[in-house]
This record gives structure tokens, C-alpha cells and sequence, in this order.
DNA sequence: CAACCTGGATTGTCTGACATTCTTGCAATC
DNA sequence: GATTGCAAGAATGTCAGACAATCCAGGTTG
């Protein structure tokens, strides 16, 4: 038996779920950016108390999902352009070098599960469905995450992308960019496979460099 | 008026407090890694109520610097070697980027402020306090992150270098390593200074690896 | 010696309360 | 008419107390 894993079992608490809720609401879009979330709505929403409420608002602030001003509330914050370019610069750093790791350490079976969310992704591209692009894209990339030989990159990660999937939607429905995305993707996908860092590394960096610009446009064109 | 300057006065609520004095208290080494923390026992002695300690306990844990194990409480994290080792590689990421970036775009007047914060380092190198030799040590490195135009960077940067202070005390003290981070960092100074990106980086990345070394050797030598 | 059991300690969660602060709409003033 | 001032209502910050569920240590029993 595996040394580090876990044998706890974790009973789910009232904290979590509430955090879990409130999170998935979040990064679908159900608040608007800059609106204000009332803790006493909240609370008969999700039927849960004030101080429990208000413990899962805390783990979100630091999550930066949401901002808590004193006397003022927790509210969504609304994600400036020079933030979230900030935020593609990190993540660019972040998942060329996993990329890298990736390619020169990745085992087969988790290749093989790499390859099939890759099909997932082309599925969803062919499709109108943005939703599913999203999600598959990010399976593909917390793949590769999770197999760089790094859980803090991985963590890190998690928690800058979060805090931009709001635009990846709107990206994704641009005309013809899930399709140019999934070519990328899979040149990521073939260097991973041929154990090519180098290639790995810039195959990384062009995917992210577009995917950045394409959120630019998307972003320009309504606000 | 710089438009991003924020007007809005903060008054400090009490789970602000909290937080902050109990991040000084685990970051100054006050709890033994892996010790249990006993809400009742924090109340009565940071005077606050329940729910304001455990809104800021979320708060902490989030930030990595306590576990909140479901009917177990609050604890110390012990860090293994392997993830301080993964932290160490991701600062290395994030510290020798903003050190390049840093080359390229710092004022003057951040460069003297940086120039100081060498000084001071120099000057707590000389002696025996190695708590001042890590604050001034971060000091240094904070005004590296803060200018090199990317607050995520920044943010991600902090976050990290928080997990494994607890090392840095015990990296520093050993014989002659002062001295040496000493000339790693007039070297990373020189290079910013000059506006030399390439060099800064070789600089910073030198840095980083003979910290992580130290770090090593001081870890093992005990446990 | 191992398995079991029990009582105290601790956490998870809720209710209710109250002071402080913010917001908003209206009235008064210049 | 615009600005200032004010008051009522809403929302937050904080606390005290309570109770069930869970964990833990130590003793008991087979």
C-alpha cells in the first residue's frame, strides 16, 4: 500500500458543502462581477446558518473567488483586463513548465487518459456546446497538471484558473477558436507523447499566447 | 490622483486581528509542526469569540498554513522535505522570472529602496540575529516581486515563500550561509541595476538553488 | 494481551441577540 | 436646482450560549 495515501475518511461538513456550492455558483456565472452577495439571502438559500455561511465566505475570500470588504460585505469582484493578463502571464509560466515535466516523466496509463481528453475536447469542439469545451479543455490541462511531478504547481494553478474561467467561456464561443484550440492542444498532446520537452514547452506557450488573445478580443468587444 | 489608488479606509475588524496574530505566531515558529490547535484555548487567549477564531481559521487554511481536518480541528502542517522541495521549485519559477522582469523596468527610486534593503541584509548578515537575517532576507525579495509588473506574480510568490519561512531560520544559521546568500544577492542587485535581464535570472536562479541546498542540509542534519 | 466501553474533551452547528456601520430616501438649506 | 444633513431601515461584525456528534484516553473485561 501507497504510503501517502490517505486513509481518513472525510465527512463531508456543512462548511464544505456550502463552500462547494457557493464555488460552482461562482465560476458559473450565476452572480454578476462587482454585485453584492447578502449573507442573510445566502443563508436561507442554502439553508444553512450565518457563522457557517460565513466561515465558507472566508475560504473564498482567500481564494480570491470573492472580496470582503468590513462593514460592507462579501461582493464579486470584477476582473480587470490588466488582472487577468497578469494571470495569463502566471499561468503561462506555470503550464510551460509542466508541460516540460510532463513530457519527460508522464507513465503511459496516464498518457493513454491525456489522449482520451483530448477526444473529449474535439468532441465538444465540433459541438455548440461551451460549456462542455471548458470543461474538457481544463480536463486536459489539470491532466497534465496533476502528471508534472509537482502537487504546487498543480495547486497554484488551480487557483489562478479559477479565478479566470469566467472568460474562457466567451473565448471559446469566438468563431472558429475551439477548433484552432484543438489544434493546439493536440501538438501539446503529440510532443507529451514523443517525450519532447523542448517541443512540449513551445507547443505550451503558443497554446497559451492565443488563448490569451482570443480572450482579449472577446473581452474588447463588449465591454 | 492615480486612479487605481483605493480610497476606501479599512477599519480592522477583529477577525482581521486574528488572522494577522496568529500568521505572526505560526511563521515565528510558536506551534510545533503537527501540533493540534484547541479553538477554546485560542478564545480565551486572543480574547475573541468562537465564530470570529474559526472564520479566521478558514482563513488560514486557505492559505495552507493550518489543516482543518472535519472533527479534528486545526493543526500545524508538518512540511515534508519532498513538498518543500516542490515549493522550492516554483519560487525558483516565479523569483527568477520577476528577477528578470525586474531588469528590465524598475525605477530608480524602487532600485535605491532595493539597494537599502541589500544594506540591510548586510548588515544583519554580519551578526548572529537570524531572525533579522530572514526578514531582511525577504524584505529584499518582496521589492524584487513588487516591481517586477505583475501583482499575481506577487501574490502567488508570497503565498508560497510563507509555507517553508519556518526552514529559512534554521537554512541561514548555518555556518557561513549569510555570507555567501550575501554575495547571491549583491550579484542580483548588480545585475538588476544594470538593466541586465539575462544575468539577473542566472543570478536569482544561482540564489535559489544554493537556498534550497542549504535548506537541505539543515533539514536533514535534525530529522 | 486484546477488544471493548465509558466519560471527558473538542468540534460542528445552530439560534438569538445587539452594537456598529452602511445605504437610501427625504427634507432643509443655500 | 444642487448640495447638505438627517433619520429609518438594512446589513454586517461580534458575541454568548447551547447541544449533538465525534474523537480520544484510560480503565475494564474477557
Amino acid at each position: 500500500m501507497p504510503p501517502e495515501l490517505n486513509l481518513r475518511i472525510s465527512p463531508r461538513t456543512v462548511q464544505q458543502e456550502t463552500v462547494d456550492k457557493l464555488r460552482l455558483a461562482i465560476l458559473s456565472g450565476l452572480f454578476q462581477p462587482g454585485s453584492r452577495l447578502i449573507e442573510s439571502q445566502l443563508c436561507t438559500q442554502l439553508g444553512v446558518s450565518r457563522p457557517s455561511l460565513r466561515e465558507a465566505l472566508r475560504s473564498l475570500e482567500a481564494e480570491r473567488l470573492i472580496e470582503i470588504v468590513p462593514n460592507r460585505g462579501p461582493s464579486i469582484p470584477a476582473l480587470s483586463w490588466s488582472e487577468a493578463t497578469a494571470i495569463y502571464e502566471v499561468r503561462e509560466l506555470l503550464e510551460v513548465e509542466a508541460a516540460g515535466r510532463c513530457a519527460s516523466r508522464i507513465h503511459a496509463e496516464q498518457l493513454r487518459e491525456l489522449e482520451k481528453s483530448l477526444l473529449a475536447f474535439e468532441e465538444a469542439a465540433s459541438s455548440n456546446d461551451s460549456l462542455a469545451q471548458v470543461m474538457t479543455a481544463a480536463d486536459f490541462y489539470s491532466i497534465i497538471l496533476a502528471n508534472c511531478g509537482n502537487p504546487i504547481l498543480e495547486e497554484v494553478h488551480r487557483g489562478l484558473v479559477a479565478r479566470i474561467s469566467f472568460f474562457r467561456g466567451r473565448s471559446m464561443s469566438l468563431e472558429g477558436r475551439a477548433q484552432s484550440s484543438l489544434a493546439e492542444m493536440r501538438e501539446i498532446f503529440e510532443s507529451i507523447a514523443a517525450g519532447d520537452e523542448k517541443a512540449a514547452r513551445k507547443a505550451s506557450k503558443r497554446h497559451l499566447l492565443k488563448a490569451k488573445a482570443a480572450a482579449k478580443m472577446s473581452m474588447s468587444s463588449e465591454s
